[in-house]
DNA sequence: AGACGCCATGAATAGGTGTTCATCTTTTGC
DNA sequence: GCAAAAGATGAACACCTATTCATGGCGTCT
């Protein structure tokens, strides 16, 4: 006698799955990583501890897919806001925007994602979200590039580099602390990938108008 | 009856208390911070693990200790590096050869002062770690501003910037591993040198040429 | 030289959270 | 409807390292 599983059931275990995944994110988004505990989140999600392991293997496993699908969203952000750009130096800063965006509306949750301390190993995952956002940004500095808008240069460093600045500067220990208005807000961002864009090589005047541009359709996302 | 501390007694307990910083610095330059456990550091220090306790009140102070002295020889070698350079602009290059050679040189060290997860919290001392290095860099940043050499712009955040920069491109889960080579080490150096440089707004063809020059005095540390 | 107290010791303790598992509940196939 | 199996439960467990404290040794003063 062979037991299936019903597509309700196969529904409610992915529909489970689904609210543990969001209720760490929420915790995350609430009160960083350390926030991100296997009871508090099972409340959270309505079901017991025991539960949580019968979804993910442990607690490395769930924040580990936890930063994987924060990073997939931020990557299709970055894809999306670059690929509507009318050139590869705007696609470039308004990949940058994004990013600083992002990361300022979701501080906490970004600063758990990139660097704050865990009890558990994930590092591998950690890496490759990293990996994943500063390739995204080589391949558009590496466009500029080849367009002749910049100078030849090492671009996954580059990329890296860039990546370091918008976070130590944005969501790092000594990042701003008045970034709940909107206008400092926005002139941190606009600050922020200034220094980026020049950092690669954009002329001082270009980069200027290069930021005003980008700046512009994130509106609404600095507003939300 | 009185009793007052010998001399000798004094000596002995400052000796002591050295000694048990000293193999904390090692066993974070060994294996990172994770490798400063105090069982281990007593072993280190040829002490018992409750003698730690007499010198440190607890683990998050014997860190917190161990993060403000090596940030303290960190600024005093930038800033000896940075008073040697013959203008505000060269002073600036070579403050951030300086940070970059330092953090490459000891990178196990610089990972774990930096941003390594510890099971203590230590955020205070790293904040004001960060704070001091951030300092100098702005004020040399300011310097070149007034003399003339950078566009005007918030210097803290430059400074923050360029920090997360070097950071996380030498240090990060990202950087190059194939750094123990002397030669891919002084590329990475220069390259987010100019990098560096050029965010806060330093002509490319200029930028190029400082970097060259802060390169050559550096070149000892990195052999060292 | 003797007594007193500071310093050092390290085995035992404490505390907190991830993980397990015997038990109960729900769903499935006949 | 009823047995069988998968799923859910949550209290108990396990583990790991910081911290404590009763004890012993050493240095200091009279």
């Amino acid at each position: 006698m062979v037991y299936r599983r019903t597509h309700q059931v196969v529904k409610r275990l992915a529909a489970r799955r689904s609210a543990i995944l969001a209720a760490a994110r929420e915790a995350a988004a609430d009160g960083g990583m350390a926030a991100v505990q296997i009871a508090p989140v099972a409340v959270r999600a309505h079901v017991a501890a025991g539960t949580v392991y019968r979804y993910f293997p442990s607690k490395a496993d769930l924040i580990s897919e936890l930063i994987a699908e924060v990073s997939r969203d931020e990557l299709a952000a970055i894809r999306r806001a670059a690929d509507a750009a009318p050139g590869p130096s705007s696609a470039l800063a308004a990949a940058v925007t994004t990013v600083a965006v992002h990361v300022l509306s979701q501080r906490k949750l970004a600063w758990g994602i990139l660097a704050e301390p865990v009890d558990v190993d994930v590092t591998a995952s950690r890496l490759a979200s990293r990996r994943e956002i500063a390739g995204e940004i080589a391949t558009r500095i590496d466009a500029a590039v080849r367009a002749g808008h910049l100078p030849a240069q090492d671009t996954a460093l580059a990329a890296t580099a860039l990546l370091g600045a918008l976070h130590e500067s944005l969501v790092g220990p000594l990042a701003p602390d008045n970034l709940d208005d909107p206008a400092k807000l926005r002139d941190a961002v606009q600050t922020v990938t200034l220094l980026a864009l020049r950092a690669v090589g954009v002329m001082d005047a270009r980069a200027r108008g290069l930021v005003v541009q980008a700046t512009t359709p994130a509106k609404a996302l600095v507003g939300a």
